[in-house]
DNA sequence: CAGTGAGCGAGCTTCCGCTTGACTT
């Protein structure tokens, strides 16, 4: 028997506290909230002010039956949940489930896990404060409400399975938004003038100064009239102004900028980054990942200080405490951190360290100096012509916390503008123009949201939570309202103007533009669904709609507003908005015509039917003169949204007959796998420089011969014995396959020596203790 | 692995936030 039962949410955190409390505590974890609202009913009686129907969710009656045993028989159960809403709620939850004495129970609250924190919290509990519980219940059985009462609405009006709710229909909005500005951009294009200067220093070494003109000319006459001024012209420095500058390091880590900087720095997606810092967390490397606060404990303000100054010296430490600016925050903990911050390094796995040693710098560098600049800018003047060049550049006096650490950026174009170092010298001074560079720019169309700028967007407006960012971007990519991508960049002329020797030549160039990589793009039903909710729930797709009802979360939580009758000002509205839409609103499927088809005359429609996005020939009343619309898949990357009358009508050209090769029909088409060619029954996948639309007879029968050459290399060993036995060459190395399975052959044996016997016995050996991970998915 | 798009009806789907494993590849 234990005197004392603390209870906690994540096991991680049990493990440290309990070495912080000695032999009377025993420390355990709820693992997270304990209860949740019903799902098989609705699970709020909206005619009995709301009542919630709380159940223990299946997964954590063990850990309940564990902890209603170990509460009866302590004297003191300390519920430790976290201080915000939700941890408030789980303590109270915890307290009705475990069933024992209010007297024995007491609500402790700590910010952080240091010995000093929980020793203090165990002198000043507290009771659970209720109004606090009753604004998560608020918060809870609001999304319960949206998201109960508008999905089955879509599922009526758009197609079964879909989903709404008050955090992803958002997110998702925001995705489709941003689509629909790239689709209306329209380009427009200046020139920009580079003047580019040969210094000669005192010892007589030269370099070239690169100026930029200070003005751009909208068109190129503009700018080739500009360069007719410069013929002939002679340049000289006509002011040099230095200005001091300081930069200040970023504040230490919250689980969103993690997520940004790991995406940027490493690579990693935000799910990724979250379970290598999980598995930090739980080898108690850092501190808790899923965090609003940019807060740190004193003392690891303390042993930064100490560490800087050993690594650095004292010049570069600066002790900093910085206040949290986003929207909503809670800051139930620590900013994330190493926990023992002398710890410069860990072991573990390349990317735990990778993401610890970036987690180190950043709770380091907000601990040093501000690293101080000096801007310098010079102009530079021209005889014939009013213009004026500039060139900027800077140099760092003090580097500061720049040595450790400096955070990325999202945009592509700062970085480019890196820093230039000027060559000295004096207003006065004349300079030699090697070349004058007139080049047509345009301007840049609005970025594609990453996981990551998706994540850094929702937390300025308030929506979702730490825990909730990464399942949020899963979630809408699960429900098929959104696809990470890539996009190859298109290609564009663009026109420069040189002056060089005194001679202006024109040239026409080609560039790259608008690649994407792993970029987040709305699908059709992503769009259509945004559509009608922003028909039919205007409100709740609102983007203040989140900071609205937490301002009224707040107030329930400050005791000035009762969360029922809330809950009720909010429903009724809505509700009416639900029956509404249920009963007035059209179905929706994005219909859009697109004209009609040069041949038949017939119209061209495309729209989201059962199977996807399609393209329509003719329509259903045709059908009266017997005739059927014809139909056909939108090809992966078409949309319904932007796809032309011409793209439409050459969906209809497939599956095109090519020829005839050895007596049997060759046809080319496109499948759900990418374009094929048919032949005998078999398909053989087209190379991707192949154009399913021209290819002819020739290539189809080199790809089939190709096919055949590669299915009789791959072909180790046949026996007599059996004909479903082979040994076979695949992607990853020679393997067995037997009546449609495949088997792994030990690295010790050489393939060609298997005899039937030793295959037999191979798989055999198989059949009978499949390993773990093994099997598959029913 | 390489389709599908008639209509009906039964039975199902769905939210957000707090936590880890247990899965499979």
């Amino acid at each position: 028997m234990v005197e004392n039962l603390v209870i906690v949410e994540s096991p991680a955190k049990a493990k440290t506290i309990e070495k912080f409390l000695g032999k009377d505590f025993m420390v355990k974890s709820s693992f997270g909230h304990i209860r949740d609202l019903t799902k098989k009913e609705f699970g709020v009686d909206v005619k009995n002010n709301f009542e919630p129907d709380y159940i223990v969710s299946d997964d954590k009656k063990a850990v309940v039956k564990e902890l209603k045993s170990l509460a009866k028989d302590a004297k003191t159960v300390w519920l430790a949940s976290d201080e915000d809403r939700e941890g408030e709620a789980i303590a109270w939850h915890l307290a009705e489930v475990l069933d024992i004495n209010d007297e024995k129970v007491k609500r402790i609250v700590f910010h952080e896990i240091t010995k000093n924190a929980i020793l203090k919290a165990i002198e000043s509990p507290r009771p659970i404060n209720k109004n606090l519980v009753d604004a998560q219940q608020a918060r809870r059985v609001l999304d319960r409400l949206v998201g109960f009462e508008v999905s089955p609405v879509l599922w009526k009006k758009v197609k079964p399975q879909l989903s709404a709710g008050r955090v992803q229909s958002v997110a998702v909005r925001l995705i489709v938004e941003r689509e629909r500005e790239i689709n209306n951009f329209k380009p427009a294009s200046s020139f920009r003038v580079n003047g580019i200067f040969k210094i000669v220093d005192k010892s007589g070494k030269e370099t070239e100064l690169k100026a930029e003109l200070s003005k751009r000319f909208s068109n190129k006459a503009d700018a080739e009239a500009f360069l007719q001024r410069s013929l002939k012209a002679e340049y000289a420095v006509e002011n040099i102004v230095t200005k001091p500058a300081k930069r200040s390091p970023a504040p230490p880590f919250t689980t969103s900028t993690l997520q940004q900087e790991a995406s940027r720095k490493l690579g990693y997606s935000v799910s990724q980054t979250m379970s290598v810092a999980q598995r930090l967390y739980e080898a108690g490397k850092i501190t808790y990942m899923r965090t609003d606060s940019v807060n740190l404990s004193s003392l690891a303000i303390n042993t930064s200080k100490a560490k800087i100054t050993e690594l650095y010296g004292e010049a570069y430490s600066k002790t900093r405490q910085f206040k949290t600016s986003s929207k909503g925050a809670q800051e139930a903990h620590e900013a994330i951190r190493p926990t023992y911050i002398d710890k410069e390094t860990v072991t573990g796995t390349k990317q735990e360290q990778r993401l610890y040693d970036l987690i180190w710098k950043r709770t380091v560098a907000s601990q040093m100096s501000d690293a101080r600049l000096e801007k310098t800018t010079i102009t530079i003047g021209i005889s014939k012509t009013d213009e004026k060049y500039v060139a900027s550049g800077e140099v760092i006096k003090f580097d500061g916390f720049l040595k450790v650490y400096t955070e990325s950026t999202d945009d592509e174009e700062e970085k480019k503008n890196g820093q230039t170092i000027l060559p000295p010298l004096e207003i006065g001074r004349q300079l030699d123009c090697i070349e004058v560079l007139a080049a047509q720019r345009f301007t840049l169309r609005p970025p594609r949201y990453t996981e990551a700028s998706l994540v850094k967007k929702l937390e300025e407006q308030g929506i979702g939570r730490p825990s909730t960012y990464a399942p949020i971007i899963t979630t809408i990519q699960n429900r098929g309202y959104v696809v990470k991508s890539d996009r190859p960049g298109e290609e564009r002329k663009f026109v420069t103007l040189v002056l060089k020797n005194d001679n202006i030549k024109e040239e026409t160039k080609t560039e790259t533009f608008g690649q994407e990589k792993s970029k987040l793009f709305p699908t059709d039903i992503g769009m259509v669904v945004t559509d009608f909710l922003m028909k039919s729930f205007k409100s709740i797709m609102d983007y203040n709609f989140t900071a609205k009802v937490e301002e009224e979360f707040d107030e329930i939580a400050e005791g000035d507003l009762v969360w029922n009758e809330m809950i009720g000002d909010f429903y009724k509205p809505f509700h009416n908005l639900v029956e509404e839409s249920l009963q007035h609103s059209e179905k929706a499927n994005g219909e859009r015509v697109l004209g009609s088809d040069p041949e038949t005359g017939k119209q061209v429609s495309v729209k989201i039917g059962r199977y996807g996005p399609l393209v329509q020939l003719g329509e259903t009343t045709d059908g009266e003169n017997g005739e059927k619309p014809k139909f056909a898949s939108l090809q992966p990357g078409q949309s319904i949204e932007t796809i032309t009358l011409d793209e439409a009508l050459s969906l209809f050209r497939l599956p095109r007959e090519v020829g005839e090769y050895e007596g049997k029909k060759v046809t080319v088409s496109i499948g759900r796998f990418g374009p094929y060619v048919r032949h005998d029954n078999k398909f053989i996948s087209l190379s991707k420089t192949d154009d399913p639309f021209s290819v002819g007879i020739d290539r189809a029968v080199e790809l089939i011969e190709a096919k055949r050459e590669k299915d009789r290399k791959a072909v180790i060993k046949v026996f007599d014995e059996d004909n479903d036995l082979r040994v076979l060459n695949g992607r990853w190395g020679p393997y067995v396959s037997y009546k449609k399975k495949n088997y792994k052959i030990p690295k010790s044996t050489k393939p060609e020596e298997l005899s039937f016997d030793d295959c037999m016995k191979l798989i055999k050996a198989a059949d009978e203790n499949p390993k773990k991970g093994r099997r598959k998915k029913q």
